[in-house]
DNA sequence: AATGAATGAGGCTTCATTCAT
DNA sequence: GATGAATGAAGCCTCATTCAT
């Protein structure tokens, strides 16, 4: 710990208390984790956090929000690489189990705990959900004006996509013998291509993303540096 | 204070604290609601339930196990009527969604509170999804083998289909305008079939199971027997 | 301890509480009393206490509302047993000051720390001065309308009076030394009956209440009793 | 981040500190007053107070004394203009009744929140409670001499107006309609004078202090002396 | 069987004060 | 002189559980 540099310092406290959060609330859930749980995480006192933060609730929504935002915007980069309606798709399906493969904090705080904050979060994991399955929607939407699968309806599609993603996730989160996430990649991808009238052919074909797609270090707060 | 309404008095303590609870957990989840709240809607005294229960932790298990069992013994009902191995995936589905449909409170229960209940039940929510995949799952097998699909992943096919299943449901739950599920049926049964493979020339055919089928009460948690 | 009185029981419990609520409220006023002080004082737990009352600001009204009726009741059946204006109004005075005399906490309660409650009994400790200066008001009314003294306004003579006996009450509650209060009571009464115009000749008669009079006990909230 | 304004700056820092808490103070109490409201109104920060005061407790209690330091001299030099003892007691009911009318939170500082402080400042409040009395007293005490009024407890007396005067103003401070204070002076004045016994013809004349009594701005915590 | 009063651990938040920079 | 981040002791309140009756 030589000279800290003061703003390097400030900054740095506040992230501490996010990451510590981010870690406690995605272990233990919104409401088994005590305030004194995370600041002994974040090695600070119960007082220096609420300097930094109005409310427990605000660092869970703040959390939420920064987590799902980071995401949103790898997914969306990722999809703009390929420009193929199907190929987006999968790049879509890749990442987001790609990305939760290697964070697995990450993953079951944006999609286990979110209900089970309570009501509190209610809408906003409400938001949160539909946020996802909106991005979905829009890319099965393309397909479909592209003619590269037939005419459905996309919303329940999306909704099931989403669903289905998460349920691979949160099974995998919850067991702890825990399988590489990634080998349930060929068969997850297939279920849904089918599932949107991909046709048979184009499902066949080795569907890894190309080289030099790479998913380095996510940054969740913070996270990669310390601790 | 004379005899109370005999019907009331008949179903014994027990069930009525039963009732209430579920109503109370699947209405305020788990965390938020107090022993209290359910010896007040049970008309009872806290005591009353500690006779009964020795925890609130007992009481929200025993509510998952009953419901879960009703709802599968609802789906394996249903599935037996039917021979073709697709038809049975069909009637699961549909049987989950009618069920669901008429009984918001015992879908909350079992699909949205569950993980909010906190990491207690950690182990009981796998268990429950577990069962419900594997359900899934020996249908998509006994379709498989009977070559009704192609040959497939069927666990990660499974857990797909009770994902997607989970969150029309659960956005169907929290949506207040709430369009009947009923109608998410068609779709979300397109989107399941295909994507197992379902020839889309069987997909096409007018899906809802013959008249007959109806699951008129659902008879909330009727539990007297266990324990 | 024999066996106690289960009826007696509930009721003692609630009465000790705003015993010890009182004690300590009039002895280190109201912020500066924890809830545990209470409870510790009342020999019961902070949740026992709780069970009774919603509220530390609930106890603290109630024990205000109750302090001040026995007091307006009190100085009330005083002057009810006098006829002629004059006397009436030395009566009321003289009650307040004995009550006073004999019960230093609850003075301080309602004369000391209503203010010091903070702003949140702004409005009742408003309400209370103004009850008493109300009660002061309608005696002088009628003293005017019995031309026992002449006319002049009785709005701002009553608050004077209000004003004159809190501030002797409190000057005696304050001073350690404490002389019996009743000894104010010969020239109080002058000072108030000359600030209303009383005849300098019946001020000088003997202005003791006839013998008879007796404020035995006050039975504050239970007091009298053990403690 | 120039020089902000000049005047602003000239003010020490440690006027501000004071000015601000005055306000604060009288505006929510003490107790409901955090260090940093008062930091956040003084433009500097908890740390800037601390260099200044080393306590909360401190700044109040320096406000106090100042405070009734500004209100007696006042008072004083008021009574000095006036030689006829009866005259001189007008001066003083008027001068505080004239200062209190112009600075609400002045009068609120002074005789709404000592007691609301706690008992930290019980002595405090005493003190200065007793120093107003004994003004007062001496000012009864030469009339008496002077033979303008009859011999009299004038002890008791001094305190009945001190709690007279204090109640009135008080009253005026709660209420919001808050008619302008001066009006109630005739009648006050009237009700302390016959308290004390001043004839009624003395009474009876117009009481109003001769022009040129002005108490123009009463310029808050000045402090900037001692310390 | 049932009641309801009591318990006490624990939760979130506030705030006067300290201190490194 | 000043800043603002950090501390930690309280404070009020909730609630699952126990227990005498």
């Amino acid at each position: 710990m030589s000279r800290p540099d003061p703003a390097e310092q400030s900054r740095s406290r506040r992230e501490r208390i996010l990451d510590a959060a981010f870690h406690a609330f995605a272990t233990r859930g919104y409401r088994d984790t005590a305030v004194d749980d995370i600041a002994g995480a974040a090695e600070t006192s119960k007082g220096g956090i609420y300097f930094h933060f109005p409310t427990k609730e605000a660092i869970f929504r703040e959390l939420m929000e920064t987590t799902a935002d980071k995401l949103v915007a790898r997914v969306e980069r990722a999809v703009a690489l390929e420009t193929e309606p199907v190929a987006r798709a999968e790049a879509a399906i890749h990442t987001v189990l790609t990305t939760f493969a290697g964070h697995r904090t990450m993953a079951r705080l944006l999609f286990l705990d979110t209900v089970g904050a309570g009501r509190v979060f209610q809408a906003e994991t409400n938001a949160l959900h539909a946020r996802f399955a909106n991005l979905i929607q829009g890319y099965l939407d393309d397909a479909v004006t592209a003619g590269a699968i037939p005419p459905l309806d996309t919303r329940i599609t999306s909704i099931a996509w989403f669903g289905a993603i998460n349920e691979v996730v949160a099974r995998w989160l919850l067991a702890d013998d825990a399988a590489r996430l990634e080998e349930a990649y060929p068969a997850l991808r297939a279920t849904l291509l089918r599932s949107a009238g991909v046709p048979e052919s184009r499902i066949g074909e080795v569907a890894l993303p190309a080289a030099g797609w790479s998913f380095p270090e996510v940054a969740t707060p913070k996270s990669g540096s310390g601790r």
